[in-house]
DNA sequence: TGCCTTGTATGTTTTAAAGCATCAAAGTTA
DNA sequence: TAACTTTGATGCTTTAAAACATACAAGGCA
């Protein structure tokens, strides 16, 4: 299924990798600080609590990271795909981990070493200011998710987690099913409410033709519907 | 009641400063690309919207930063405090502002230019490292304050907030006082709940003798409960 | 000084969403 | 293949918090 063949090459010539940017010297370092390692569906990659133990690139698979709330209630506050970086967070600001991570399917994770991070990586300009883009954009999307999932409706709330799926996943071949399969209690996760009501509020999209669902398969047939009701419920 | 007479000298000479790490050579430059403006309280000193114009540091005074949601209603996402950054990250990840910010009393604020930012600063490394810290810290706290607003109940939103306030601001000189001074709509808005409950919710806690109200002044009485309360509700 | 706006306080009603309960379907394991 | 477990679906009940309605106090300002 994974294709495990992927290497170092693979990512450093990637020019979505965050390391893409490196000069061929630092690329050639990499190489000695960096390992693959293996997950199945639904396995811990890291744990709310742990301490980090480098920076983390998904090479294949998706993942959802999320914190632990009232009562062991999660949140689900970010969905990673393939070439993304998790774990960073908590590396940089030299904190245990302030949330997990679990893999969504089968998936790729590659660990470079804080060493490289830190010694190597940060001193090239480039690289450091690309993670302070992202960080940028990633604090600008928690801030405006803060905002959603705090004043929304729940109609706003699933709208606006569909197409956080759509924006970051896309479709597969036929152009409206989207490119991941959840379980309801993870859609309800990232969207701050029950499962009940997830599974409610999509049936309800899915008679307004917003929608399709097959299983946990989800067609997007009314984007523009969708926007509408995620701005004004 | 400002110091006015604080001079970029006082900036970069305090440890507190971001800018203190910055070498004498960049500290020189840093005169020429820094300019400071007074602000009266309430005014706005950004707005969500509109494009950075540089990197603002805090000089004195005390500022919310927040967003506008569902209505108008608005989220306070931050507080700040002297010598602290503001509408940094929009500048960083090259977008406009989305969030706006206002003073909460009479304030001091100076703009470093982006140029000298990208082009001087952050080629020291030491100085994109502080950045991507301050970045990666405060990811963690909006993501924090995701699930507190979106699962705590409101007492234990409030007392969080309450809780949030004295890590910031500290306590006046007899040491219970809360150092800022908030309208309840504040309150109510760095809670996400209505200014009625805001209002409701700290008359309860001054009948339980958790705290003590007198007109804006709040002294925390027993911060041990409000940790409890924080936690459990 | 009194008027008027704004902020604070508190009681009452309404409502969105959680919480429960039940059942069906689909997967998983023995 | 049957027994069991998990996931999805839907109806009903309860509840936390919003919305609304006054009322009162304080602070500006004409």
């Amino acid at each position: 299924m994974l294709n495990s063949e992927l290497g170092v090459k693979d990512i450093v010539d990637n020019p979505k990798s965050i390391f893409y940017l490196l000069n061929q010297e630092e690329k050639d370092e990499l190489q000695h600080h960096i390992s693959l390692a293996h997950y199945k569906k639904n396995e811990f990659i890291f744990k709310e609590g742990d301490k980090p133990t480098g920076f983390l690139l998904l090479v294949d698979g998706k993942v959802k990271i999320f914190k632990e709330g009232v009562g062991g209630r999660e949140q689900i506050v970010r969905m990673a795909k393939p070439l993304g970086v998790i774990g960073y967070r908590a590396l940089f600001s030299d904190e245990i981990h302030n949330s997990s991570a679990v893999t969504l399917e089968e998936s790729l994770v590659c660990t470079i070493s804080p060493d490289f991070i830190f010694n190597r990586a940060l001193k090239n300009s480039d690289f450091s200011f690309k993670i302070i883009r992202k960080l940028s954009k990633e604090l600008g999307f928690s801030n405006s998710r803060t905002v959603t999932l705090t004043q929304k409706h729940i109609r706003g709330r699933l709208a606006e987690s569909l197409l956080l799926l759509k924006d970051k996943y896309g479709f597969e071949h036929d152009g409206t099913t989207l490119r991941v399969y959840l379980s309801r209690e993870d859609i309800a996760n990232l969207s701050n409410m029950t499962t009940s009501n997830a599974i409610r509020t999509l049936s309800t999209f899915a008679s307004e033709k917003v929608i399709a669902i097959d299983g946990r398969k989800i067609k997007i047939l009314d984007a523009n519907r969708l926007e509408r009701v995620s701005k004004l419920g």
